[in-house]
DNA sequence: TCGGGTTTTGATAACGTTTTCAACAGACAA
DNA sequence: TTGTCTGTTGAAAACGTTATCAAAACCCGA
């Protein structure tokens, strides 16, 4: 039986259709195990007989079943997505450079909604660990305090993005809020304002923490106070934007520049800028954190804080990758850069008096 | 220990900690196989046992394992969605109301990113094939023409979302593109203007040439003639409404009135016409087909067609989950309606003088 | 040529389900 | 009481992998 192995009829494989493994093993003439191992470990077995297994895989167009891959060693070759806003193009910027990456090194992207819901992101974390996913990248809605406990649990990994969580260390990928919104506010304490607004968002996200303390940051820095009624929580949603800068505009001492801290709630001002029929940027000027790709299309287009949010994603799953393949390596914390990115909203262009824009120390009193 | 059959260490049962169907059966003293019953069909089990079996599987916090369920029955309860652009927010609306009844169904979702890249979507559609969902949701590229036969093939489902693909009847959800860029179209008209251009995308996809026959049925039914220069054939990107709208305002005899026929290519107009210093809507009114979360930020709030986005995700879902329980159903093509959403660039709030705003017919002109 | 060691291979158990088949229990008619 | 029929249950095979273990083949020095 040397030789002639590699043929059909093989009188102990009757002519069963299925089972791929059996078939490559079979049209090889070796043993499924001999397939396996090619697969898993190439160096393991002979040039002859890799090379036999390989043309039957190829002729076989093979596929390995990930259902039995999976319920053989427990996990799969899938990692599971949530973030809490589908609708964010931030988060699907994010999602596009996750899928990427993941992709390209063959595994399946699980998405889910979490809608900012806790009840509906644990049953989603659940639902995933016991779908076997490898890993999990996440944007935390960080409510109840020791929620994500159990998610960590060794057989599956996590990364989390953008927000990080109140009592845990994951693997982290965020971006520079402190420093990034300290640019922004900087760039307009140096255009001449004196008195430079802040639409802020929920103070449970580290994002609106820090962001508020970049702010805070450059006002000192500028010398000037610290004033709380130019300080408004919004909720990171078009509404809040809109709510928050009609409350602005209604002030006794209006502020002639506002920073906005997330895309979304930069649409709401815009909006209500737009309603009360205030000219931008003359009477209030605007700086927004996250470029979004309609910025341009605004009228005038929006100067902001941008955000890698495609490398984001890409970082975070080279990160859940890394971490699959070497699972105690130390916890790593990813700190992307913003860069500012001057448009018109800003007023920049109404001072051409001094073209310089320098490294964000405050610029003369007009 | 009235019962004794349901406590720990039965004979035949040593000590294991996995298995969970095991588990269940072991508490519930019965076999694996009443197990299983109990979850495919409770009739066929005794009141007695059922009731056993329940309660053991709820202690235990049962959750059959998908890896094994899929490997035994060759499906997954997971559906697959492929959609051209994760950035373009209509797609991930859709795709929302696609998540929202397949969450609430116990289904998982693989998003899979197709990039407009005809490789891709078909690398994509084969290993979702493979990976055994029960169901693809997707837009189609359609490229090939018979690039989708064998997805089609009787193990898995497909619905089709958004564009009818060429040579194929699948279960299908589209809007009524025809309609609804008439109706856009003939409030233009309507409006007075005698010239109202179109910026169409590529015509390989049908939503671009229904829309394009929309817009040749209410120039006619307006007494208007066609002319060509005013149809500019984009490419359903931001940059492709940028070029076009570029286009129509060098034309010696510039229209009026223009009608975007997608919405990124509406942001690329947006951004053209304020480089240009135009004035929207007096020296050019715009009506754009799709409805944006921004459009109400831009300047001067667009006014749009509307598409009911994410219930074209969940009704895509439905047809689905219906097509999954009964396979043999007649195939189905579902025509939502688009509404017209009147705000201030197609410039209706400058023309006072004729409030009512009937069932579109041409208006008397200016 | 023969041992001892190393490498390469194959047979097989296991993973957690569903489903088929046979066995068993109970009900009812004779 | 016996026999047949129906309804309920359990044993076991199968799904396609991977990993363990033992057998086989090979290599090398004596």
């Amino acid at each position: 039986m040397t030789k002639t192995p590699a043929r059909g009829t093989t009188p102990g494989s009757s002519g069963h259709q299925s089972a791929t493994i059996k078939r490559v093993a079979d049209r090889a003439g070796v043993s499924i195990a001999t397939v396996s191992r090619v697969g898993a470990d190439p160096r393991s077995v002979s040039d002859k007989l890799r090379l036999r297994v390989e043309e039957a895989a190829r002729a076989l167009n093979d596929r390995p079943s990930r259902a039995a891959r999976m319920l053989r060693g427990g996990t799969s070759q899938a990692v599971g997505v949530v973030i809490p806003d589908l609708e964010n193009p931030f988060f699907t910027a994010v999602v596009r450079g996750i899928d990427l990456v993941l992709q390209a090194a063959g595994y399946t992207l699980l998405l889910a909604n979490s809608d900012e819901d806790a009840a509906r992101e644990r049953n989603i974390l659940e639902t995933l660990r016991a779908e076997g996913v490898a890993g999990i990248i996440f944007v935390p809605i960080n409510s109840a305090r020791d929620a994500y406990r159990e998610v960590l649990a060794p057989p599956v990994h996590t990364v989390v993005v953008d927000r990080s969580p109140a009592h845990l260390r994951p693997d982290l990928v965020t971006v520079d809020n402190v420093e990034g919104t300290r640019i922004g506010v900087a760039h307009l304490l140096q255009l001449g304002h004196r008195d430079v607004a802040l639409l802020g968002g929920p103070l449970r996200h580290s994002t609106a923490t820090e962001r508020r303390q970049g702010y805070e940051l450059a006002l000192r820095a500028a010398g000037r106070p610290i004033r709380p009624d130019l300080i408004y929580n919004g909720d990171f949603r078009e509404g809040g934007g809109y709510a928050g800068m009609n409350a602005l505009i209604a002030l006794p001492r209006r502020p002639t520049a506002v920073f906005v801290a997330n895309n979304l709630m930069t649409l709401g001002a815009f909006r209500a800028l737009h309603e009360a029929g205030v000219r931008i940027p003359e009477e209030v000027a605007l700086v927004g954190f996250d470029d979004m790709p309609w910025a341009t299309s605004l009228n005038p287009p929006l100067t902001a804080m941008s955000q890698p949010s495609q490398e984001i994603g890409s970082s975070a799953a080279d990160l859940l990758l890394d971490r699959i393949a070497r699972p105690d390596r130390a916890i790593r914390h990813l700190i992307l850069e913003t860069k500012l990115v001057v448009r018109a909203s800003c007023g920049a262009s109404l001072h051409r008096s001094r073209p310089k824009t320098g490294s964000g120390t405050h610029g003369s009193k007009k």
